[in-house]
DNA sequence: ATAAAGACTTTCATTTCGCAAGTTATTTCT
DNA sequence: AGAAATAACTTGCGAAATGAAAGTCTTTAT
């Protein structure tokens, strides 16, 4: 499968799935950081899929896991520059979706932000 | 799931699966449309979730089958405008790959024709 | 000392997947 | 014309992945 040398098959293992790709969304778009935060997600992830694809994007090192300094318990996890590489996808897939997606509920807010400027809007998802 | 207004959940929903993202490379990249082309696909994707995907693309209107009016038992799936438009995303998943994707099966051809001239080979994407 | 928070792990029922085989409607071969 | 092959699926079933609920372990707050 990944042997074939093709580079979207090369994404798609590394971060491709659904679950694994909206925790990059959240990191991003929303800074969350925290195992607790990400369970907040709207789309009510499982505890025991979340904690596997944390391992996952940690294992192909797109984020890393840390310990809080101020809270023993809890860890932080943290893109690294090959999970911020991402952030031009994620724009491209938000213009897409600005684009296609027709319902009333769709968030044109950020997709105005992305046409007024699009370079600041990336850089900012890369920082944090 | 979908009711979250999130253009990220949108995208995931109509193309984020593995093997729906699969068929659109191949329309994309190689020009496939047939059911037996797509068959042919290196990951060896199973008939039944085949037939699946299709018939969700088709739903979500990123794709068309038409009957070949050559061939009276084979049909053909075509990329409609909002599946063409899902080249940006493509583009830029190639050249994430490209930069992170360290072994020497990557294919690096694809991506030197994408720094001579992205316009180009987007708009070779588009066309078909 | 007890309770609560944070991050998981385990269990188990349900769903999805992958593989093999079977269908139906055209062609094509002999 | 009849038989075999193509093309596009569908069906059945065991294996793997998912989702929901509950339990574990460590650290922190009361």
């Amino acid at each position: 499968m990944r042997q074939s040398g093709c580079p979207i098959a090369f994404g798609l293992d590394t971060f491709g799935d659904r679950w694994s790709f909206l925790v990059i969304r959240e990191m991003m778009l929303k800074g969350k950081k925290t195992y607790s935060d990400f369970l907040e997600i709207d789309e009510a992830i499982a505890t025991n899929v979340l904690a596997d694809r944390l391992k996952h994007l940690q294992a192909e090192g797109i984020i890393t896991k840390s310990r809080d300094p101020e809270n023993r318990r809890s860890f932080i996890y943290a893109l690294t520059e090959k999970g911020r590489d991402l952030a031009s996808i994620i724009v491209e897939i938000i213009v897409w979706s600005g684009k296609h997606d027709q319902r009333p509920s769709a968030m044109r807010s950020v997709l105005s932000e992305i046409e007024k400027d699009r370079e600041a809007f990336e850089a900012d998802l890369r920082a944090d």
